[in-house]
DNA sequence: CATTCGTGGTA
DNA sequence: TTACCAAGAAT
């Protein structure tokens, strides 16, 4: 393949069609950083309202690593992967503090740092530094998969790191672009299903177009079924117009509020045991809700009970809201505005 | 290396 | 409804 024609393809074309997207009109390290956190596993779509929001109140690398964990958190609320903004706190905290605020334009210091791997190291250091590294994501496989038929398992981490040091070998000195391009044609015309080859800039370089097998790549393993959970869900009212609410530090959702949330065969009373709380007898549940993870479900029971108890953990009805919660507990909480 | 981490959208 | 996918990283 003439490498040199293929670059000069994909990059009119990008110069051409490429959308304006809030991170691309900027050349400040810090946010085009914090944009390729949000955009991990994540719709450019649903980034652009988190984006602009976490711009518009955190517009400097200090300002964001100066800010409480929990605010963060709760300006995170709905992205899901809370990971990422927890990682991203301490590493924007870590620049902070060693590198005099400046976002390092090495790729080995970089990647030191909290959430950040090969995919947002090399996005980074070439769209912010122009420094001539990969960023493989999921176009990026998906475009070379189909571009060489390379049947390998891209699930693989072996698969990625080799499809990486491929496009080393000829990817051009305008390595941010070239990376958006790459990508860009992946999101907007080497999709997954139904890909637009009849527009594709760089249909005559592809092999898979070339044999008709562009629907046999990528190939990925087939995921494992997702684990089904069953959970009661308590709704403890006082007579303060207060609800029970714990912050998790242990299981899924950490540092995100969480109402009481028990397998389905613990007792009432194990639980008034658990929470030290007096609580009135359990009748029916008034909902039911279902929440789907990447690899697991949540079926839960939503129960309404009361006391006449009052602790820290109750917080008053017109502050839930201030506090981060998944939407998982955030379809329970629903329960509160329609029926209380 | 395989598994674990959210959520919303689509066919 | 079910399965897969979206600018992946930590463990």
């Amino acid at each position: 393949m003439n490498y040199k024609s293929f670059n000069e393809s994909l990059l009119s074309w990008y110069y051409e069609v490429r959308r304006d997207l809030p991170w691309r009109q900027t050349n400040d390290p810090y946010k085009i950083w914090l944009s390729e956190v949000m955009l991990q596993q994540t719709q450019v779509k649903t980034v652009i309202p988190y984006y602009n929001r976490f711009i518009d109140k955190y517009p400097t690398l200090d300002s964001i690593a100066d800010e409480s964990s929990e605010n963060l958190l709760k300006e995170w609320e709905g992205l899901g992967y809370y990971n990422r903004i927890r990682n991203f706190h301490e590493a924007v905290k870590e620049v902070k503090s060693s590198y005099h605020s400046k976002v390092p334009d090495n790729l080995n210091e970089f990647l030191k740092l909290k959430g950040v791997g090969p995919y947002i190291g090399g996005a980074v250091q070439s769209i912010a530094f122009n420094h001539r590294v990969a960023a493989v994501d999921g176009n990026v496989l998906r475009v070379m998969t189909r571009l060489t038929e390379d049947d390998r398992d891209i699930s693989k981490q072996k698969t990625i790191t080799s499809i990486k040091e491929h496009i080393e070998t000829f990817m051009p000195i305008f390595a941010g672009d070239f990376n958006q391009a790459m990508m860009e044609l992946g999101a907007t015309v080497c999709t997954p299903r139904i890909p637009k080859c009849v527009t594709c800039p760089v249909q005559s370089y592809c092999e898979s177009f070339k044999n008709n097998t562009v629907n046999q790549y990528p190939f990925k393993k087939k995921s494992k079924a997702k684990k089904e959970y069953y959970y009661n869900i308590y709704l403890i009212l006082n007579d303060n117009n207060e609800v029970y609410l714990y912050k998790e530090t242990d299981d899924l959702l950490q540092g995100m509020y969480k109402f009481p949330k028990y397998d389905i065969d613990t007792s009432i009373e194990n639980i008034e045991d658990k929470l030290n709380l007096t609580l009135s007898s359990l009748t029916e549940p008034i909902g039911e809700e279902k929440h789907v993870f990447t690899h697991k479900v949540w079926y839960m029971n939503i129960y309404v009970v009361y006391t006449k108890d009052k602790n820290d953990h109750f917080v008053p009805l017109s502050n839930v809201r201030d506090l981060p919660m998944s939407v998982a507990m955030q379809k329970v909480y629903k329960y509160i505005d329609e029926t209380i």
